[in-house]
DNA sequence: GTCTATATACGGATAGAC
DNA sequence: GTCTATCCGTATATAGAC
């Protein structure tokens, strides 16, 4: 196994191989131990800086939904972009924000579950959606075909089920479909002109 | 917390507490202890009637997947429905399985993903979906409509990731979309019917 | 700041009485 | 079959030397 360049501050080693190991294995299943060897420095080390296994999660936390949320929040608030734009923007960006972290989303989702508490400090807010100049370019849209009966919410709902969901059942769509890693990459690597496609289509009231 | 009733065999209702605790927690994050209180009994007798945590954990989540396999299996192999009346089915199926075990879905797909040597054990199979019927009545559909350039399993992954995903989000979905769990479960009666209009869209080449 | 050695706690599992 | 008491491994966290 790789130890991480020395370059990087030792507290920032530790941040690296913290996120690597419990967007690997989880919260409870992850030991300080194997953080601290990943990190290429001893246990008593990350407690000096941490303090403890609980406080340098948080920490790791806060920083995946940030990285997660960013995307969002800034794409959904570009003022010189249409609808469709920003619908290809979105699903680019998640698709290849994923490609490289495919773990991330099922880690936070889980240890969201487990932990429902942890959703207050996630940064996650009801505005940031609801309240984004994508929802108004939605809302419009939607009315420009009458298609009011569709919730904007249930479209964005697709969006994110349609880019997100086939990364967290990655395992078992590549068993299911009979998938080798490479032909996964292919076929998400469609979905990026697929499903702005689809919600396009969705969006019309035929 | 409710105590399970007494008309199970005590073998039953260690069964039915350890699935209630590892699907809410995990495997990792769930304690024998905590199992045998919400069965009623003590943890010895836990390793009286399971001998490890771990055969104990591989019995339940057989039982889930085989709960989550049968809709599947049967739903798509029914060779007098329509390709329509499948997509019903298997979006109304899931729907009413996953609001009455919101938990089931992310706790299997988080355990695959931590112990991927599960996924061989698990009953999941390349041919369960694409060798069905179900698959070949999509490919001639697709085929009626002159199109053939989307694989069908991209399709299928739409139908699971519509269905499923926002009950694996569901507390960010929450969150975000400022629902009440009311306010969810209204959402998700609407995709019933939705998605399958959704999906029918898809397979049309416009 | 970084290490070795150790204290402490916790959780899975077993011994043995009933 | 079911319990109480206990063992033992493992993981977090700290003490203290360098």
């Amino acid at each position: 196994m790789e130890k991480l360049s020395k370059d990087l501050s030792t507290e920032e080693r530790i941040k690296v191989s913290a996120r690597k190991i419990f967007t690997k294995k989880g919260y409870a299943a992850s030991r300080t131990r194997d953080i601290a060897e990943e990190a290429g420095i001893n246990l008593a080390l990350l407690n000096y800086y941490f303090r403890s296994k609980e406080k340098l999660f948080e920490i790791v936390m806060l920083e995946n939904f940030a990285q997660f949320i960013k995307g969002v929040k800034t794409l959904a608030n570009e003022n010189n972009t249409s609808l469709e734009q920003k619908i290809d923007a979105i699903v680019e960006f998640y698709i290849n924000q994923l490609g490289a972290n495919p773990d991330l989303p099922i880690f936070i989702l889980n240890e969201i579950r487990s932990n429902p508490k942890m959703i207050k400090s996630s940064g996650f807010t009801k505005d940031m959606l609801l309240k984004s100049y994508f929802m108004e370019q939605l809302k419009e849209e939607l009315a420009k075909n009458r298609n009011t009966q569709i919730l904007p919410l249930q479209l964005i709902v697709n969006i994110f089920s349609m880019t997100i969901f086939p990364f967290v059942a990655a395992p078992l769509l590549a068993k299911v479909g009979n998938l080798s890693s490479q032909d996964f990459n292919i076929l998400m690597e469609q979905r990026k002109t697929l499903i702005p496609h689809w919600i396009k289509k969705m969006i019309i009231n035929e």
